[in-house]
DNA sequence: CGGCAAAATGAAAATTGTTTCATTTTCCGT
DNA sequence: ACGGAAAATGAAACAATTTTCATTTTGCCG
């Protein structure tokens, strides 16, 4: 009933643990008729090297920390497929956490990591304080951060992935005012506060650049029902803006059905983008335009540029700074 | 630059070994004045008890795995949430398996559960043969399947939670020849096979107690995309079928373009209904019919079952089956 | 066939905890 | 203050591996 350990392998095929170990890890070392006799051996009493136990012994679990809030799972599964793909194929294990308000705080994520002895976290930019990166960074541990762009780290082993949203908001808006074209209204957002912050960044600085300044802002409702029955209620009393900047799916159907049902027309009365893409703003009459953050790619290189940090020890040469790039997808809703 | 170890904490506070680990571990028959210069020296040191070692002392990780694929992560990360929230409430660590075509099999996935030495296994039934289930069966690992019924198991530590479509679906039908209709369409869906099945099944039951035969299949189609070419070019040549069960959403959504832009009305001319429930569909002019099923509360209720199978270490008085139901969400599209 | 280098193997220490069992200390009643 | 029981503590074994260093075996050359 008991499990089967190096010892019994070692006993059964007549050799030292030393040799088992050795065949078990691809040592070099070992000659080929004994190789064979210790493998049949493993085979034979179905042993499987305890990960545990050589964790100890290695100090190494190959095994890396995902850790992102709830909410943002529930957005972003693609992400996280790409995350798991690239861990997959270095052989990586994964260790997930989620901080969700009330129950799981990222004080214990951080408390359970660093007991856990893991060989490095990708952890997402949000909701996650630059005291509790410090934490993590005492102990060493190789990290990198995914979403949108530190500022201001310096800190050796810390890689970031992100998507720079400011500079292409603010194209967008720029030219809207070229066409003339400048009431523009945003709708805050608490999904992924940092991108909020470029997003805001973004309009806000093409405003000053033509004199004004940008105060319309939309205000947050977490569902798209409260959402919805925010702008039924605002389109009763305000006109919709000419164009409307939504951060999500939810938040812009959520424009459109509301001034939709106040006869007004998408395109021609108002116009609609949201910063997020999903698959249903294709799936949506008129469909809905959006940027396109290739989610799955960010994780894959997020994950891969952790790997690469975990072999080089020395941490030379790894690239330690990606910034992806955002595309506009054209839709119905903008013109 | 040392990590520091019990055997530091033990030098400098003068104890023994066995002492901090009880202080470490709560045990009650430490004194308490050694106790508080035991933890005072843990804070002063900044010790963080290794889990590895700890799980190699105790036969115990701690950690649970949680596989599924990443086709089904992207559809149902509530599903994970409720999993994530309940192990975090017991402290459970989480390794996170996904299975994808091509990248990662099933096999390995075993394979890295089993040397893992994880304390218990969360698993989706799809894609997930008997042979496999036995494998991790011999090691005795705890798991609990989710999603649907299991059939003919009776293995010892083995829990699963599911939700029985076939039941809702056949009474489905059934009212719908009460009402004197038995035009109906199905689409076929690879997302979640034997939750497929299920409805399949209660579709075709329900055809042979009139003593007909249902065969109205309507063929797969991955994505969105090609499913609405799909019923574009179909809805040239064929009336659509009075009532349109989809199993997702996009399916559903696919119709109701497709069908809409043929000059078809909804629900008045065909009816649409999907078995999986989603966000968007409330969002869709007309909002689209669907099946509650609560993902959340699967999730939660499955790793709730699985921390007191580990717990129990008789395994007397844990439920070990547990079914969920689904409830009719009556929207437009349907009436 | 002896000698020697190289290759293969093994013994033992190291990794960081927990736990059992023996020993020491404390506390209590007298 | 003493005996004995109870409580606290410590020494050592144990968990399952890797790795270093010493030892043995092999192979080759003269």
């Amino acid at each position: 009933m008991k499990r089967i350990t190096i010892y019994d392998v070692a006993k059964e095929a007549d050799v030292s643990l030393a040799t088992v170990s050795r065949v078990i890890n691809d040592s070099s070392v070992v000659r080929e008729d004994t190789r064979q006799r210790v493998q049949e051996v493993i085979e034979r009493l179905g042993y499987k090297p305890n990960a545990v136990a050589q964790g100890l012994a290695l100090s190494k679990t190959t095994t890396v920390s995902i850790v992102m809030s709830e909410k943002l799972l529930a957005y972003n599964a693609k992400i996280l497929n790409g995350l798991m793909d690239v861990a997959n194929i270095y052989h990586y294990n994964v260790m997930f956490h989620t901080t969700s308000k009330g129950i799981s705080k990222m004080q214990d994520v951080i408390e359970s990591i660093i007991k856990s002895r893991v060989d490095g976290v990708i952890i997402f930019n949000d909701n996650f304080s630059e005291d509790e990166m410090d934490v993590l960074n005492e102990y060493k541990i190789p990290m990198v951060i995914v979403g949108s762009k530190v500022e201001g780290q310096n800190h050796d082993h810390v890689g970031n992935v992100y998507v720079d949203m400011e500079k292409i908001c603010h194209d967008m808006v720029q030219k809207y005012f070229e066409n003339g074209i400048d009431d523009i209204a945003l709708v805050e957002d608490k999904l992924n506060l940092s991108m909020m912050r470029q997003l805001k960044a973004g309009v806000e600085s093409a405003y000053q650049e033509v004199g004004k300044e940008f105060n319309n802002y939309l205000s947050y409702n977490d569902t798209y029902k409260t959402s919805y029955q925010y702008f039924s209620e605002y389109f009763k009393e305000h006109k919709p803006a000419k164009l409307n900047i939504a951060f999500r799916d939810s938040q812009a159907i959520a424009i459109l059905n509301a001034a939709r049902e106040h006869g007004y027309r998408v395109p021609e009365d108002l116009e609609i983008v949201t910063i997020l893409d999903s698959k249903y703003l294709p799936m949506m009459r008129p469909t809905i335009s959006a940027f396109n953050i290739p989610d799955y790619d960010m994780g894959a290189l997020a994950m891969r540029m952790l790997t690469k940090m975990l072999m080089n020890n020395d941490e030379k040469g790894v690239q330690k700074e990606i910034e992806i790039q955002a595309a506009p997808i054209v839709r119905e809703s903008t013109r």
